[in-house]
DNA sequence: GTTGTTAGTTGCATCACACCACTAACTATA
DNA sequence: TATAGTTAGTGGTGTGATGCAACTAACAAC
């Protein structure tokens, strides 16, 4: 630390600035049991304990060598997971954000994951961790800190994406129908969708590729099966 | 300092962690003599001493209320000028950022504005700035730091809110005919536009609305004068 | 075989927009 | 006074993306 401050001495104002206290907080989304969902910890510290929080760190600057290696060993020690499809959505900030601290910014990335891959048990530090249905989540005074209003805008830029149909995200298994990736579609867009529609603005934008043979057989009459096309 | 320190030592972790050096970053664009520009101002000091870099300053804990705040402030300090549209940009940070600290987070805010409202010999530790032609700040190491790649983020995230027409933006004047406003879209998106189309556009969004009676009487036609519409 | 359900395709209406052509209003100049 | 030149403003038409709806196909269950 005191290398730190050495070093910000050598700013042209000869003067030592205190810097705020910087986090990474991660809006993790899946959907579960046919509801879009986001990964919720319960705080066991104050402030705020007993509530339920978006998992999150604190920016390591002996450890990661940027903001978006923070948040990649944050999601790796909070929910053991690897977080493929990060997207950075915004940074917020200032004074009275963070009772631990005068003054507290944190990162915020968000990403979609697929419920399955996650294995709650693992890492370090995991207190109790559940996925939430967003529209619990949204209800008053539930989250700790702002957390509802950051779960909110994640909310809003995904459904955003998905509007343009900017996949591949995370959320995809190595193989799927279109009904099952349309209806995933539909449940994180919260509304329906017209399949024929669908279907033709999808292989408009060639992200995704039929597996020659392979079916998926099920109840009623067999589905193609598909994957993600490789980036070029 | 000291009680900065003590309070982060509050976190759960018991441990002290030193911080990122935080600082704001402004992407000011404008039109000038027809050409999207944005605001450079010249470093005096080391590192990149000499070079041309977009102006900022640091996150100041004991003077700004939250991030936004930074921001107006370092826009006064720096540039004498209210910003009224600033929208965040991103967040960027990581080890060898800034050689002025071992790990440094810059949080990236930027606007439009109107050259003419701009006063370059106020304010305090204004260097030597000028308007510079975005094409040109785009060659290769004309800039300091990552600037080049800042500003062709802003570049882009302002074409493509032109692009769906999300006025009102900080660089409308009081009153401007709907071919001012159409050329200085065509300027800042780098392409020409068709009139018919923008009109109708246009109004249907319902940004604006003609000043009865006043018009723009020039060397033609006189041309009807609009305003923006008040926010509903 | 009949029914029910999902898979997958096709045709048509609609909407936003690009492209093009036109009229209107003014200045400048002959 | 007439004509040319320039910008302001409007209207028509084709096209492409999408929503809507109807259709066929393939399977399981009965």
């Amino acid at each position: 630390m005191i290398n730190v401050m050495k070093k910000i001495t050598q700013n042209s104002d000869a003067k030592i600035y205190p810097m705020p206290f910087t986090r990474i907080e991660l809006v993790v989304m899946s959907v579960v049991n046919d509801c879009l969902s986001v990964l919720l910890g319960k705080r066991e510290q104050a402030p705020y304990a007993g509530l339920w929080a978006l998992p999150g760190g604190v920016v390591r600057i002996d450890l990661d060598a940027n903001l978006e290696a923070s948040a990649q060993r944050v999601a790796q020690e909070r929910l053991a997971i690897q977080m493929p499809y990060l997207r950075q959505q915004c940074a917020v900030g200032g004074v009275s954000r963070d009772p631990r601290a005068p003054w507290a910014v944190s990162i915020v990335y968000r990403a979609l994951s697929r419920a399955e891959e996650f294995n709650p048990t693992a890492g370090k530090r995991l207190d109790a961790l559940r996925w939430c249905p967003v529209d619990e989540a949204m209800a008053d005074n539930y989250l700790a800190f702002d957390h509802q209003q950051l779960i909110a805008q994640a909310v809003a830029a995904t459904r955003s994406e998905i509007d343009r149909l900017e996949l591949p995200f995370g959320f995809l298994p190595e193989q799927f129908t279109l009904g099952e990736l349309q209806t995933a579609c539909e449940i994180m867009l919260g509304r329906r969708l017209d399949k024929s529609s669908f279907r033709r603005r999808i292989d408009e934008r060639a992200l995704i590729e039929p597996i020659e043979g392979e079916m998926r057989i099920g109840s009623f009459r067999p589905a193609q099966l598909f994957c993600q096309k490789a980036q070029t």
